[in-house]
DNA sequence: CATGAATGAGACTTCATTCAT
DNA sequence: AATGAATGAAGTCTCATTCAT
C-alpha cells in the first residue's frame, strides 16, 4: 500500500442497453460533426450538447471527456474507411486496378463527409501536447496503411512494381499527392471531380512506380490484345 | 510584403520608430515560434510575452490581438519562403535541377522550423468563423506555388516535361510527396537527412514527369482514352 | 527529446510589487477564514473572491490553485505558532515552565482562532487522496513539534524528565490531551477558559512525565524554597 | 439505537421486509468503507453503489440522500463502539484493570476501521451550515465517554484515582494519547503493536491518575496554591 | 511606451438527485 | 423493488483583453 497513490474514485458504467447505444451513436455523430467543422480546440461540449437538446452532463454519462469523445469519433471513422476499402479491393485484378480503387476510395470519402475530419486528424495528430490523441491514431494510422503497403508489396513480388525503390518511397508517393489533393480541397472549400482527379492521378502516378520498363512493355500487350480484342468483335 | 496583412493596425498608437520596428520583429519571431510549437489555440500571449520578457499588454500595444498576430506570422512565413525560392532558382539550368533545387530548399525550410507553422495553416485556414484568415491565405496559396507552376510550365515548353498531364497535378505529385515526407519527420521525431531524401525522391518523382519516348506517349493515349471510352459506357 | 513529454504551457507569474503582497495578504486572510469555517471541499474559490469583492480569475492570479492556496494558508499558521513558540520559549527557566508555556501557547493560539484550521489540518491532512497536501504538510509538523522535543530531550538531560520512557511516547502524553481539548471546544463551539485549563492539565501532565521519584524531591525543595523565601520577607 | 436517527425515513415507501433489511445493513456497510476512506466530501454515492454493484438509485429507495446515510454510518460506529464497551467492561475487576480494557478495546476498535470514520466526525461535526449533525452527534458523544467517565468516578470512590482533578480533566488525558497514537498511526502507515502501545501507554499514564500519597498530595496542592496566588497578584 | 493588475466569458467536468418504467 | 437514464447546479480553472498609471 503506497501511501502516495491516490486512488481515484470510480466512475459511472456507461450503460449498454439498445437505447443508451442509440445515444452513444447520436453523440458520435454530432460529436463528428463538431469536431470536424471546429477541431479539437474550438470545438466545445456545449455545443455538441446543445445540437442533440440535451443536457452537457449527458454527454459525460457516455464519454469520459472531451478528449476521448474525439478519439472515438477520429477511431471510427478510420473504422469505416479500413472496412471499406479491405471490404472493397479488387485482389484478383491487376495491381494498377487495385491502386486505382485504393486511390478513388479513399479521395471519395475524405473529400464527400471527410475534409474537416482530415484536418482534425492532421492538425490535431501532430502538434506538440497532443501525444495521447497522436498515440492512440498510431495504431490506425498502421492498419490504415497497411492495405497499401500490402498492396505495393505484391506488386514488387509480381514485378509489375519497381524493386529498386524502398517500400516507405513509394508510399509516400501515393500518400503524399492524395494528401495534398486533399488539402487543396479543403483550403478552396472546392470539391473537386474525383473520378477526373484519380484518373489524372493514377496516369502521372503509376509509371513512376512502375518496374523501369515494364510500362512500354505492358503499354504495348495492352495495345496486342485490344487490337484482338476489336478483331474478334470485328470478325466474330 | 503580403497585401494582405501589411497594415500594422495599431488599436490606439503607430508606431514606427527604430525601436518599435524591432519590438514588432521580436513579437513575430517568437510569436512564429509558439504558434508553431503548440498551434493557434494552445499558444497564449503569455507565453510569448514571457518568451521575449515583457509584457502581455505590449504585445497588445504592436498588435490587435492573438489573431492578428498569427495572420502576421502565417504572412511572414509564405513571404520568407516565397523569397527565398524566388532569389535562389538557377533559372538558368535544366529543369530537373531547378525541381531539385525548389525540393530541397522547401524541405530544409520546413523541417528547419516549418512544420507547425504548415499545421497551423491547415488548421487555421479551415473551420468555422475563421473564413478571414482563410481568404487572406488565398493569395499567399497562390504566389507560393506560382514558382513551381512556372517551372513546370517552362518545362513543358522546353520538352522536358510531359505535356499529356495539366500542370495542376504534376504540381500535385511534387508538393504531395514532400509534404508527405515532411509529416513523417514530425511525427517520428527523426530529422530525417535531407539531401539523402531529396535525391531518392527526385529519383521516383522526375521520371514520372518527364516527356516520355515518343511511343510511349502515344501508348499512353491510348490507354487513357479507351479507359475514358470505357467509363463513358459504364457510366455514362 | 522525448515526444511523449508535454510540455505545459507556462503560467503567469505572479506579482511582486508592494500592492500585490497586499493582494496576496488579503487573499490569504480571507482563505484562511473561508476555508477554516467550511473545510477544504466546502470552501469555493467562488466565496473567497465574493469576500473580497474581486473577480474569481483573481484569486488565480495569485495562486496557482485551491489547493496552492490552501496549502500557504495551513503552511501561514504554522509558521505563526512556530515563531510564537520558537520567540517565547522561556529557555533559561525550569522544564515545567517551558512546557506551561508550550501548552499554553498552543491551547491560546487554537482556540482563540484557529479551531476551523485545526480541524482543516487534523482532517485534510490525513485522509486518503489528500496525499499532496499530507506531503506539504509534513515538514511543518516536524518544525512544529521540533521545540517540544527538545523540551523533552534536554529534561531528560537534567533529570527532571524521566529517562525509562521513549520520548516519542512523552509526545504523545503531551499532544494527545492537548488536541483532545481542542477536539471537544471545536464539537463544542465552547471557547474554554485557557489558563484554566492548562494549569489542570500541566497538573496531571507532569507528574507523568516526571523522573519517578524526582516530583517529591522536587515538591520537598520547593517547600523549602518557598518557606526560606517567607522568611527573607518578613526578617529582612 | 440512536434517537436522533433512528427513523428510517424514505422518500416514497417504507421498506421493512427482511431483504430491504438486508439491503439497508449492506448499504450502511459499504456506506461506512467508503466514507471512511474517502471522507464525507469526497465520498460518492456512485462508489458506494458500485461495490455494492447496485444501482445508484437504489440507495435512494432506502436512504434520503447521502447526508442521512453519513448520519446513520456515524450513529451506528458509535452504537457498537458503546455496546462493545459496556458488554465487556469487567467491572469487577480494579480500575487498572478496567481502564486497560477500555483504551485497548479503542484503539483496537479505531486501527481496524475507525481511524477514517474518526476524521469523518470530526470534520463533519464542525463546519458552518452542518449545524444537524453535529447537534445530533452530541448526545453520541456523551455516551460514548459516559463509560470511561463512569470508571474514572468510581476509581476516585475507592480511593483508586487521584480526586484533586475534575473529571473532565482525567478524561483528555485518557482520550488525548489515545487518539494522538491513532493519528500518527494513520498518518504513517504503520500498523502499530496495539499490545504493546497499550502497555507503555498505561505504565506513563495510569501514575498520572492515581492517588498520590499523603505527603506528595498534600505538596501538590501547596504548589497549586502557592501558583494560583502569584496568578492572582499577577493578573487578577 | 510599457506594464501591473484585474477581469468577463466561458470551458470542462462532477455528482447528488429525480422519475418513468 | 430496482434501475436506466438524464440533468441542474455548481465548481475549478484559463486566457485574451482592457485600462489606469
Amino acid at each position: 500500500m503506497n501511501p502516495a497513490v491516490e486512488i481515484p474514485s470510480p466512475r459511472r458504467r456507461a450503460p449498454a442497453s439498445a437505447k443508451s447505444e442509440q445515444r452513444v451513436r447520436d453523440i458520435l455523430r454530432v460529436g463528428r460533426e463538431v469536431f470536424s467543422e471546429r477541431g479539437y480546440e474550438r470545438a466545445t461540449t456545449t455545443e455538441i450538447a446543445q445540437r442533440l437538446d440535451i443536457s452537457e452532463a449527458t454527454v459525460f454519462t457516455y464519454f469520459r471527456g472531451k478528449r476521448e469523445l474525439c478519439t472515438r469519433v477520429i477511431g471510427d471513422w478510420y473504422d469505416e474507411i479500413i472496412a471499406t476499402i479491405e471490404a472493397g479491393l479488387p485482389r484478383e485484378r491487376d495491381i494498377r486496378t487495385q491502386l486505382q480503387f485504393f486511390v478513388q476510395t479513399h479521395l471519395r470519402l475524405f473529400l464527400t463527409q471527410g475534409t474537416g475530419l482530415c484536418a482534425l486528424v492532421l492538425s490535431e495528430g501532430r502538434s506538440k501536447g497532443q501525444e495521447e490523441l497522436g498515440d492512440a491514431l498510431a495504431p490506425l494510422q498502421r492498419r490504415y496503411t497497411a492495405p497499401l503497403m500490402d498492396l505495393l508489396a505484391r506488386g514488387q513480388a509480381s514485378g509489375e512494381i519497381r524493386r529498386d525503390v524502398p517500400l516507405r518511397l513509394l508510399r509516400t508517393m501515393v500518400l503524399g499527392p492524395m494528401e495534398h489533393l486533399l488539402w487543396e480541397a479543403v483550403l478552396q472549400q472546392r470539391p473537386a471531380d474525383v473520378d477526373e482527379t484519380v484518373r489524372g492521378l493514377l496516369a502521372v502516378l503509376y509509371p513512376a512506380l512502375q518496374a523501369p520498363h515494364a510500362e512500354l512493355a505492358a503499354l504495348r500487350r495492352f495495345r496486342v490484345d485490344v487490337e484482338a480484342a476489336m478483331h474478334r468483335a470485328d470478325g466474330g
